[in-house]
Parts: structure tokens; sequence; C-alpha cells
DNA sequence: TTGCATCTACGAAATCATTCGTATATGTTT
DNA sequence: AAACATATACGAATGATTTCGTAGATGCAA
């Protein structure tokens, strides 16, 4: 056995709202609030100062970074889709399903549909995980 | 297809607090304050008047009956935890992955060790909802 | 019945997340 | 350069969560 991520322990936990701002950066790239504002609104009420504040407040905790070139600062995403997802989910397999994950895959399979595909994807998974435990 | 859990949407999404106690009774059945005190000073430090003032307000809210005959009152969850955890199954799907169920599912296998007999449980559901979708 | 242990009720502080208004800086256009 | 549009900075209100101290009720024991 490897050693695991520790790291994932020392990863700041975004609030809801600056997942939002992080799920825009993911999929847009790097943006200005101004772009980020504009996305946020189409989803739902936000004042172009809210996200401004969530942005700053966001890159002093070192979820973004930024240039300040111009006039307008372009923000990034600092943490990745992935390592953020990984935390998110330790928490929460934590607090909801006290540590099993098992429980929380069976929930969410019974719960949610999937495409075909997806369910291929996650059968051809297990099948690799079923073979690293022979 | 028949409908499906829009009750969801009324269930009160317990914080992390409240997820500590209710586990606590559906572990043990109705408790009193003091049992469940006894319980989460286990695994962490908490002040007696700080569960019974919890516990209180999530008999507010309806998360918790109880019942006040004796001295002192004995409490239980009012929220069974299949409901409570696909509400907040609901809720994280949403926003830690966008609403993809599949992804997150994928995220919780690639991170969490399971026995060899959850991946064979898993793999059964799996197969399950293969037959449904033909 | 007086006192002691234990309970509930409740107020309130501390922290955090979210929100937005206002002030000020910056750059562009006339 | 003056005016305008647009940017950042920042203070502060609001609401939710968590925490615990203190007061007062309750029941049992001496």
């Amino acid at each position: 056995m490897f050693a695991t991520n520790n790291f994932v322990d020392h990863l700041m936990k975004p609030t809801d709202a600056e997942l939002e701002i992080l799920h825009v950066l993911w999929a847009n790239g790097p943006s200005t609030v101004r772009q980020v504002h504009e996305s946020l609104s189409q989803s739902r009420d936000i004042g172009y100062t809210t996200a401004l504040k969530l942005m700053q407040i966001m890159h002093e905790k070192g979820l973004l970074s930024r240039d300040a070139e111009s006039k307008s600062h372009t923000y990034t995403a600092a943490v990745s889709e992935e390592d953020t997802q990984r935390g998110l989910v330790d928490r929460f397999v934590e607090t909801a399903f006290k540590g099993s994950a098992s429980k929380l895959v069976m929930q969410v399979l019974g719960q949610h549909k999937a495409s075909q595909q997806e369910l291929e994807e996650i059968k051809q998974l297990l099948n690799q995980l079923n073979n690293e435990h022979n």
C-alpha cells in the first residue's frame, strides 16, 4: 500500500458560494469579476460587489490567484477541481455517512439516474478495484 | 416512471452538529440528553448544555420528537436516516458536482478503500440498474 | 422539609458566511 | 483636463451555527 492523500487535510473547505465561483473558473478558465458575475447571474440574483467581495476573500484564503496588471484583475482557480472534490467528499462521507463510503455509493446509485455509458464506466472501475484486491 | 421524492425538498437540512446527534439517536434509539451527551463526549469535547440546547433547537425544527413525562426528557429522531441522507446527497451532488452523480461515484470509489463484499454489493446494484435500462 | 443532584429554559457571546452600499481609484472619451 | 464608465477596497449589517453560563424547576434523600 502506498501513502495516501494526507494533503487533503490542509485543503481549505470552500463554502457554497465559493464553490459556485470555483465551478465557473474551472469551466471557463481565468476570468474577471465581471465575467464571473455575469455567469453567476444566469442562475441566481447576485450583486456585482458581492461577487467581487467573495473573490477577494477567496484570494486572501489562497483559493484564487490573480493578475492585477490591467484595471480589471484576472482571477484563476488556485485549487484543482479534483483535489477540491476529494476534500469535499472526505468530509461528506465522514459527516453524513460516518465514514462508510460504500453506503454513500449505494445511496447515490439508487437515487440518481445514470446513463448506460456512465454505468459502464463505473463497472469498469469496479472491476479494476476488484483486481487490485486479489 | 413513477413520481419520485419531491418531499426531499421539504426536509430540513441538518447542520453538522445536528447530524452528530441524529447519528447517535439512529444508532442507539430514543435517548436522554445525558445519554446523547455521553456518547458525543467520546469523540469530542462538548458541554452538557450545548448538547441540550442543540436538541431543543432540533425539537423546535421538527428534527426530533420528545417525551417529557419524567424529569429528564426522552428524545427520538423524527426523520429517518435514509430520508435525511437522501436529502444531503441531493444537495451535495448539486453543489460539489454540479449535478453529476456518476462523477461523485467515480470520485468516491477511486478514493476510498472498500471491502470485497462491499464491492460485490455495489456491482449487484449496478447490474440491477442495467437491467432496468433495457 | 430542607438540601442536593440533576434537569430544562433561556440569554447571549463568538464565529462565520453572505450580502451590498459607499468611497475611492483608474482609465477612456470628448 | 474634465467627465464618465467601470474597477477595486472596505466597512458593516444580517442571519445562521455553535457554544456555554446562569437561573430556576424538579425530584429524591437525609
